[in-house]
DNA sequence: TGCGTGCATGTGTGA
DNA sequence: CACACATGCACGCAA
C-alpha cells in the first residue's frame, strides 16, 4: 500500500495505512476519501475529468474558504476524484452543527447481521471498525472487504470524537471477529457494500443544521441507487451554511437518519429493484429471523401486501425484479416448490411460478394463506424475504403495518404485535420517508431527551420488545416538532392511514380512514395562518387594505371563534396538553401547537391545571353553535345569486355573518370567516368584504392583478364566446339546410330555439323577452318542457364542457343567454365605472362580434351561485364552463 | 355451487 | 410510453 498524505493540512499525517478508495457510497452519490489519523474525511465526487486532469491539489474549504491542500490526490492518478467546493477543513468539519451522525448510534449497517450466536448479537458493521491507528492490519483486512461502505460512519466519528481517537470504534472493534468467518466477512462486504446508504440531518443534541435535501424518501433513495452506480454526484458533506438550507422538515428532524437499506448485490438484475421493496429490517427483526443460528441474514426484499396477496386466494404476487434476481431462476409457468421458513422456524412450502403477461412474467408464490394467516397478516402488512447464509436458506418475515387498534385507543394492552402499532402510529404519516432500520443507540439519546414526548416515545419503545425501532424515534421527533399539521390534521391517529404514500392508489382511496384525512375547505381554511415570519405588503385598493402574502399560508391550530350578543367576540382554543378550552384574544393567530402555558393573556389559565373555563354544557352549545354556523355558512355560500351582493360574488362577509345571527337566541355565536386564512370575523378588510374582481376605482390602464385577471378572463371569454357562436351559426345552416330537406317535426322545433339562441346572441337584452314569450306562445310540446324542467335544476355545471352542442343545450340556450345577460351586469357596470370601456372595445374589435361584454359573467358574475363556496373563490383560472341554463318551468315560460 | 387456476385488463409509475 | 402489478373474470373442476 502506498503513502498517502491525508489531504487536510490541519492533519497532513502521512501513513500507509490510509486507505484511499473510491465508491464511498454516499447519498446523491459523493465519494468521500478520508484519513484514518484524524479521521478528516473529504467529500469527493467521482466521475470528474476535470478535477482529474487539472488536480491542482488545492481546494477550499467549503465553510471558511480556507485553502487546503490534497497532498494525495496529484499522486493518485488511479483515483478519480474531484473536490466540488463542498470541502470542509478539519475545524470547519468539527463544528456544533455538522455532525453527521450521532455518535451513540450503535449502527450494525443494516444489511448484513452476522450472529454468532443469539445472545451476543454483534453488529457486524465493519464500519465501527474503521479508524484507529492501532488494529491497522485490521482495518486494512476490513478494508480489503469494505469498500463502498462504513465511510458514513467515519464521517460521523470523525465529527463526534474530539481526539480523533474513535475510542467507540475500537470498542466495538474489539467485538468483531472478522476472520472468524470468511464468509461472513464477505457477506459484510457484499451487503454492506450494496446496502448501506446512510445519511444524517443532525445531531441527537438537537443541532439544527442539516443539509440540503437530507431526507430521503422513496425517490430520493432511489436516487441514491443511482448515485452508487457513480452517475451522479451531490453533496453530503456539510455545506456552507448559505446551501445549508434549514427547512422543513429536514431543520427539524434533529436527529433524523435515514438509511436506504438496499437489497443484495448478488442478485440478477438486482440494480432494477425499485427502493419500495428495499427491505428495512430493523436489528430485532434480523434477529427474529436468525433465532439462534449462527448464519448471516442477508435481507433481501420486502413487500406490502395488497388485498389480493393478502387475500383467500393464496397467491402473493411478487415483483418480477425481486423474483428473478433473489428467487430460482425458472423457465416453466409452473415454476417450482420454493421452502421458506419464517420467523418462527416453520417451514413452509410455496409454488413459485410465473404467468405470461403482456411479453412480460407475472412472479407469484402459491399457496400462502397458510402462512399469511398464521402470521395474522393482511392487506397493508409487510412481508420480508432474507436469505440465510450460507445455508441459502429462504426466511420469510413480516411487520405489521397495524394502524390499528392500537392507537386508536391507546390502551397498550391492545396494541397486537407486542407494540408494532407504534410504527405504523407514525409510518402512516411518514410514510414516503424511508427510513430504515433501529438504532437503539438514537433511542437512547431519546431517553435523555428534555422533550417528554421523546421520553415517553422511548421509554415505550425500549418495552417494546421486537420492534426497537429507530425509525420510531426518528418518526416521532418529525411528529413533535413537526406538530403542526399532525396536530392539526390528522387529530385522530388512527386516522393516520398507512396507505398515505402507498403504491396504490386502489388501497387508498377506499379506505375509510384514509378517506377521513380529507378536509373541506372551511376546514382548511380555519387551520391556515399566514406565514409568521412574513411581513404582508400593505396596499389600498378602493380605501380598503390589501395584505398581500408572498409566501403561502402555513397550517396552524384550529379554533372556534364566538360573538356573543353583547357585541363581545371571542376566540377559543383547546390546549395541545389538556385539552381544555381557553379564551384567547379574537385576533391572536395561533401556532399549529399551543398550550395553557401559552396563554399569556389569563394568567389564571395558564397552566394545564387550571380548571376549564367552559363548563361542560357550555362548551357543548359552543360546539354545536360552532356547527350550526357552519351548516349556515355553506347554505349561504350556495344561496342562489340573487340573494348576493349584486356582483353575485363571493361577499360573506364577518360582518354579514355577525349581522345574520347576531340577534339569534343563544348567548353566543360562532363566526369564522371563509375568506382568508387571518381574517376573523368583523374584518373589513378588501379580501374580506369586496368582491374579488376588485371593483372600484381602478384606472383603465391598472395593470394590478385584479385587474389583469378581469381583463385576462373577459378576453379569454370573449375569444370563447365568439368560436362557440362560430359553431352555432355553422349548425344552424347545417340544419336549416337539413330542414330544407325536410327533418322531423322536433328537429325542427328545436331549430326554432337556435335560432332564437342565435339572435338572441346578437341581442341579449331584446332577445330575452322575446325569446321566453315566443317559448311561452309557441307552447312546447310535454317533452321539451320536461326536458327544460330536467335540465333546469338552476346550476352551473363547472365541469361542463363550454363547447358542447348538443341537443339539449340548444334547447337551453334562450334562457342561457338571459342568464347571460342578468348575470354579466355587474361586469358590465364594473367596467363602465372603472372606464374600461376600452377593454371592451377592444374585445369587441378582436371578436368582430357583436357579443356584449356582459358574459363575462360566465366565469366572473357568477349567474348563478349554485356553485361551491370552495368554487367561488377566486382561483385566478378560466373557468372552463357554460353555464347550464336556470330553466325552472317559470323560466321557461 | 363454490373454488381454484390462468389469463386479461386497467391503473399507476418510472423512464 | 412501456412496464409492473393489482385485480377482475372466465373457465374448469370438484364437492
Amino acid at each position: 500500500m502506498e503513502s498517502k498524505t491525508c489531504m487536510n493540512e490541519l492533519c497532513g499525517a502521512s501513513t500507509s495505512s490510509i486507505e484511499w478508495r473510491r465508491g464511498w457510497a454516499l447519498r446523491s452519490g459523493d465519494f468521500a476519501v478520508l484519513c484514518d489519523k484524524c479521521g478528516s474525511a473529504f467529500e469527493q465526487s467521482l466521475f470528474c475529468e476535470v478535477f482529474h486532469s487539472k488536480d491542482t491539489g488545492w481546494r477550499e474549504c467549503g465553510l471558511c474558504g480556507k485553502r487546503l491542500h490534497c497532498g494525495c490526490i496529484a499522486s493518485r492518478p488511479l483515483i478519480e476524484l474531484l473536490d466540488r467546493g463542498g470541502v470542509n477543513c478539519k475545524n470547519c468539519a468539527k463544528k456544533p452543527g455538522l455532525d453527521l451522525i450521532s455518535s451513540d448510534e450503535k449502527p450494525n449497517g443494516f444489511g448484513t447481521l452476522r450472529t454468532d450466536n443469539a445472545s451476543n448479537l454483534q453488529p457486524t458493521s465493519a464500519d465501527n471498525q474503521l479508524g484507529g491507528s492501532g488494529d491497522k492490519m485490521k482495518l486494512m483486512q476490513l478494508g480489503n472487504n469494505s469498500e463502498g461502505f462504513g465511510l458514513r460512519h467515519l464521517l460521523q466519528f470523525r465529527n463526534d470524537d474530539p481526539d480523533g481517537s474513535f475510542g467507540k470504534m475500537k470498542q466495538e472493534e474489539a467485538r468483531l471477529d472478522i476472520s472468524k468467518s470468511n464468509v461472513g466477512a464477505k457477506d459484510i462486504y457484499e451487503s454492506m457494500a450494496q446496502t448501506n446508504l446512510s445519511i444524517t440531518l443532525g445531531s441527537p443534541g438537537g443541532n439544527s443544521n442539516s443539509f440540503p435535501g437530507a431526507v430521503v424518501d422513496e425517490k430520493d433513495s432511489k436516487t441514491s441507487s443511482i448515485i452508487q452506480q457513480g452517475t451522479r454526484s451531490r453533496h453530503l458533506l456539510p455545506k456552507p451554511p448559505k446551501l445549508a438550507l434549514a427547512t422543513g422538515p429536514e431543520a427539524n428532524a434533529g436527529i433524523s437518519q435515514i438509511r436506504i437499506a438496499r437489497p443484495p448485490a448478488e442478485g440478477r438484475g438486482r440494480n432494477q429493484l425499485l427502493p419500495r421493496y428495499w427491505p428495512r429490517i430493523t436489528d430485532q427483526e434480523l434477529q427474529q429471523i436468525s433465532g439462534d443460528s449462527n448464519s448471516t441474514i442477508v435481507p433481501l426484499f420486502e413487500k406490502v401486501l395488497s388485498a389480493s396477496d393478502a387475500g383467500r386466494i393464496g397467491r402473493l404476487v411478487l415483483p418480477k425484479a425481486c423474483a428473478e434476481a433473489y428467487f430460482p431462476p425458472i423457465s416453466q409457468p409452473e415454476g417450482l416448490p420454493l421452502r421458506i421458513q419464517d420467523v418462527k422456524g416453520k417451514e413452509w412450502v410455496f409454488q413459485f411460478r410465473f404467468w405470461p403477461n403482456n411479453n412480460s412474467r407475472m412472479y407469484v408464490l402459491e399457496g400462502v394463506t397458510p402462512c399469511i394467516q398464521s402470521m395474522q397478516l393482511q392487506a397493508g402488512d409487510t412481508v420480508t424475504f432474507s436469505r440465510m447464509d450460507p445455508e441459502g436458506k429462504l426466511v420469510m418475515g413480516f411487520r405489521k403495518a397495524s394502524n390499528s387498534v392500537a392507537m386508536q385507543d391507546t390502551q397498550p394492552s391492545a396494541i397486537p404485535n407486542g407494540g408494532h402499532s407504534s410504527e405504523s402510529f407514525f409510518s402512516g404519516v411518514f410514510e414516503n420517508l424511508s427510513i430504515i432500520s433501529g438504532y437503539s443507540g438514537v433511542l437512547q439519546s431519546l431517553k435523555g431527551s428534555a422533550d417528554p414526548h421523546l421520553n415517553a416515545l422511548s421509554k415505550h419503545l425500549s418495552s417494546t420488545p421486537g420492534d426497537v425501532s429507530w425509525l420510531k424515534s426518528e418518526k416521532h421527533e418529525d411528529k413533535t416538532r413537526e406538530g403542526l399539521l399532525l396536530q392539526s390534521i390528522l387529530v385522530p391517529e388512527r386516522k393516520r392511514s398507512r396507505n398515505i404514500g402507498s403504491k396504490s392508489k386502489r388501497l387508498l382511496i377506499d379506505r375509510l380512514d384514509a378517506l377521513e384525512l380529507k378536509l373541506t375547505w372551511e376546514e382548511a381554511q380555519d387551520m391556515l395562518h399566514p406565514p409568521p415570519t412574513v411581513m404582508p405588503s400593505i396596499i389600498t385598493i378602493e380605501d380598503h387594505i390589501f395584505e398581500e402574502y408572498e409566501d403561502p399560508p402555513v397550517f396552524g391550530k384550529r379554533s372556534i371563534f364566538v360573538v356573543r350578543t353583547t357585541g363581545g367576540q371571542e376566540q377559543w382554543a383547546q390546549c395541545d396538553g389538556c385539552s381544555k378550552w381557553r379564551r384567547l384574544p379574537v385576533d391572536f393567530l395561533l401556532p399549529p401547537k399551543w398550550t395553557c402555558k401559552d396563554n399569556a393573556w389569563d394568567l389564571s389559565r395558564c397552566s394545564c391545571s387550571a380548571p376549564d373555563e367552559l363548563s361542560p354544557s357550555e362548551l357543548d352549545n359552543l360546539l354545536r353553535l360552532h356547527k350550526d354556523f357552519k351548516k349556515r355558512r355553506i347554505a349561504t355560500s350556495h344561496r342562489p345569486s340573487q340573494e348576493h351582493e349584486p356582483s353575485g360574488l363571493d361577499t360573506l362577509s364577518n360582518a354579514a355573518i355577525i349581522g345574520d345571527h347576531a340577534g339569534e337566541p343563544g348567548t353566543a355565536l360562532v363566526a369564522t370567516t371563509t375568506k382568508h386564512p387571518r381574517h376573523r370575523p368583523g374584518c373589513s378588510c378588501i379580501v374580506c368584504i369586496q368582491p374579488p374582481s376588485g371593483k372600484g376605482k381602478h384606472k383603465p390602464t391598472c395593470t394590478c392583478n385584479v385587474c389583469m385577471t378581469v381583463k385576462r378572463r373577459f378576453k379569454t371569454l370573449m375569444m370563447r364566446k365568439k368560436k362557440r357562436q362560430s359553431e352555432r351559426e355553422a349548425a344552424i345552416a347545417q340544419r336549416n339546410q337539413q330542414r330544407t330537406w325536410g327533418g322531423p317535426k322536433e328537429e325542427v322545433e328545436v331549430d326554432s330555439n337556435s335560432k332564437h339562441v342565435s339572435s338572441s346572441h346578437l341581442d341579449p337584452s331584446e332577445n330575452e323577452a322575446r325569446s321566453t314569450s315566443e317559448l311561452e306562445s309557441k307552447s312546447q310540446s310535454n317533452n321539451l318542457t320536461n326536458k327544460l324542467t330536467e335540465t333546469g335544476k338552476g346550476g352551473i355545471d363547472l365541469n361542463c364542457q363550454p363547447d358542447r352542442e348538443d341537443a339539449q343545450a340548444s334547447l337551453n340556450r334562450v334562457s342561457m343567454m338571459r342568464l347571460l345577460q342578468v348575470a354579466s351586469l355587474p361586469l358590465e357596470t364594473y367596467l363602465k365605472q372603472n372606464g374600461l370601456t376600452s377593454l371592451v372595445t377592444e374585445q369587441q374589435a378582436s371578436s368582430a362580434s357583436h357579443v356584449l361584454p356582459q358574459a363575462t359573467a360566465d366565469s366572473e358574475g357568477r349567474p348563478n351561485e349554485h356553485t361551491s363556496a370552495t368554487q367561488e373563490h377566486e382561483s385566478g383560472e378560466e373557468e372552463n364552463c357554460e353555464p347550464e341554463p336556470d330553466e325552472t318551468p317559470s323560466d321557461a315560460q
